[in-house]
DNA sequence: GAATTTTTGTTGCATTTGCAATAAAAATAA
DNA sequence: TTATTTTTATTGCAAATGCAACAAAAATTC
């Protein structure tokens, strides 16, 4: 027992008030920077897909979104072949805000990673990715209705 | 650049949302674990420490320890020398839980390290708990109004 | 082909979250 | 001592979050 757990909720929590407050003179609202850089990364997405990619219900996305469209970050478009779907891609002024999100991102993952050798800094990201995976796949599980046993 | 951010948030996303349904059957609502498990593990403490450990809103922090309060799983004491602050206790009911929350903690902190070495995994704790530092660092510094530059 | 299941999107409702503002006790400064 | 600042707690809003339930299109099975 590591208890990784915490350190990353607090990091994750850390890291996310920061970025909200930071944010709000932009217009954009509590999580929705997590949405735009996503749509932003991947035009013709759709919500389902940018649930999933940010692991978060998927009403809560869908509502996230609709903010969004409704304060003109992005724009939903139908598809000809799939009368189902609603793709994603960002307006004019999602695609002006976005570089703001990342600059934010960047700086954060340098303050984060501050006294880290670049080795250790690359080893954190690998064990990371590794980590989410993992968890990953327990989320999907539940979220889908899943018991774990333990 | 390496992006550790998005990969932190979805880990921790993943396991709080599992978390909460997990505990849900505890009559634990979203988030009360994590003030509950440090009340077990601090007792005495006060809501505007565990806010900043938990690195949560002071109000979001006092609103779930008043329900935790309501609920039955802990219990606030007021103190003689200093007649401003509330003492925090588990109650019978919340020592109950404790061990719940704690072995689905564990659960998911193996989860989350599967197939890593266990050298891996320290080096992991040791890494994020420096990460941890150094964000929680600006975390401070924003949340009492700081501005940082970048 | 028709029947069933999965995917994708939405709305209603209850709850959590957090900013702003307030209050009062305690700590510090003058 | 008195005045000021900091600490701690609370309440009023407004907004985000997520579960449950529903609907319709698409994909799969029979």
């Amino acid at each position: 027992m590591t208890d990784i757990l915490r350190e990353i909720g607090m990091i994750a929590r850390s890291l996310d008030s920061i970025s909200n407050i930071e944010f709000k003179e932009y217009d954009l609202t509590k999580g929705q920077y997590l949405y735009l850089v996503r749509v932003c990364e991947h035009p013709g997405i759709i919500q389902e897909k940018l649930a999933e990619m940010i692991k978060v219900d998927r009403t809560t996305a869908a509502r996230a979104i609709q903010k969004l469209e409704t304060n003109g970050f992005v724009e939903k478009r139908g598809d000809e072949r799939n009368r189902k779907i609603k793709k994603l891609f960002p307006t004019k002024k999602g695609e002006d805000v976005y570089p703001v999100i990342k600059r934010e991102n960047v700086h954060s993952d340098g303050v984060a990673l501050a006294g880290l050798s670049a080795d250790e800094a690359e080893t954190a990201a690998r064990l990371l990715r590794k980590i989410r995976a993992n968890v990953e796949a327990d989320w999907d599980f539940v979220k889908k209705g899943g018991k774990r046993e333990y």
